[in-house]
DNA sequence: CATGCTCGTGTCGACGTCGACATGTCAACA
DNA sequence: TGTTGACATGTCGACGTCGACACGAGCATG
């Protein structure tokens, strides 16, 4: 009714804080080095400033809840019933096209439109970036042992799409240099149809 | 200085158009109909309330011109030197953690905070999606032959991505899966150490 | 006990984006 | 010739987010 509480139609953010709350209840401090962390990286950012606002937001509907008080003013919130209700809900209603604004992959596009040249320097940034990421994640990986339901098992899998994805990159940008070079290699031959070694 | 133009902060919506312009020039119009598509799927999407502004800010600063006016009032726009030497140097900048919302991801990492049963059903959708995504791209590839520079290039390094991150998404999740069902095996199994067959 | 750092929460103005609404053109079809 | 629908551009208010700024509490160091 209310133009504040429209949830379902987009906005993302609450349901972050649902879906974190629910993992483990954290304060909003805490929160927000969620948000700067691994999970800001590949899913959802947010600032503080967004942060604290919507959690109070979230307590007025009832929600989140206040279940402790500590030093400092600190608030740690956890989620009520009827907040993970809601955020099941959400989870589980299919959403056709979810709301996608990704820089990195938008630079990938934008490729195309530059020389063979700096494409290629770009290229070569993106496959040692997400090769050194991909062999981080491995490394974290070994460490810890197998998925179990729980806080920790949010993590992993977490980890392992991270590290997926990182290696789908990878290769997609070795792919894209091979390409780059076949092209280049057959206008060469085109400008010049000797079969002999260039030069 | 005025606060409109500190390009090279963030705002990626310029340098989208400004990419887009530089493969082929296109009037506004057809520019929302390529953020409708596969390139706002992917990487960044806007409507054209967001377009046409941005347009007439970018010809005021001269990155952009219109290059021909068609019927129903159409202005056809073209990237100029100085927007293409702005795109160049855009996309050569290295930037450290580029923006990122997507709510896709996000549901992902929001799977643990459900109960398995659900996330399963979740993971079955994304699996299922992935799949039948893929296998179209690799359809649309079949029909295209090798990349070349320009134009079409353009779709085809898109298109393989996409592809790859698909895989790599259906990969995941099927894994995913797996993880969860030996998960419960093993609860099962504390609950009732018997090796016999259950039930 | 003064200094400085991290912790922890908050406001406010500027900005980008989105949905709703508005307006006019051109082509096809009945 | 009237009407429908795609083409094509635009404004405006509401909303979410972000950077700058602000403030206080605890804690360690000298």
């Amino acid at each position: 009714m209310s133009p504040q509480d429209h949830y379902g139609d987009a906005m993302s953010l609450p349901h972050a804080l649902l879906g974190l709350l629910a993992v483990a209840p954290r304060s909003g401090y805490e929160l927000t080095k969620v948000f700067a962390g691994e999970f800001g990286r590949y899913a959802w950012q947010a600032g503080h400033t967004s942060i604290y606002p919507e959690l109070a937001r979230l307590a007025d509907q009832g929600l989140v809840e206040v279940t402790h008080e500590g030093a400092r003013g600190s608030r740690t919130y956890a989620v009520t019933d009827a907040g993970r209700a809601a955020l099941r809900t959400w989870l589980l209603t299919p959403r056709e096209h979810g709301k996608v604004r990704d820089e990195r992959v938008l630079r990938m596009f934008l490729l195309s439109a530059l020389d063979p040249a700096d494409a290629r320097t770009i290229l070569e940034r993106i496959a040692a970036t997400t090769a050194r990421e991909a062999a981080q994640l491995r490394r974290v990986r070994a460490e810890a042992g197998p998925v179990r339901p729980g806080p920790e098992g949010f993590g992993q899998l977490a980890a392992e799409f991270g590290l997926r994805q990182y290696d789908a990159v990878h290769g997609w940008a070795v792919w894209a240099m091979e390409q780059l070079a076949a092209a280049d290699a057959e206008a060469a031959a085109e400008r010049d149809p000797a079969p002999a070694a260039p030069r």
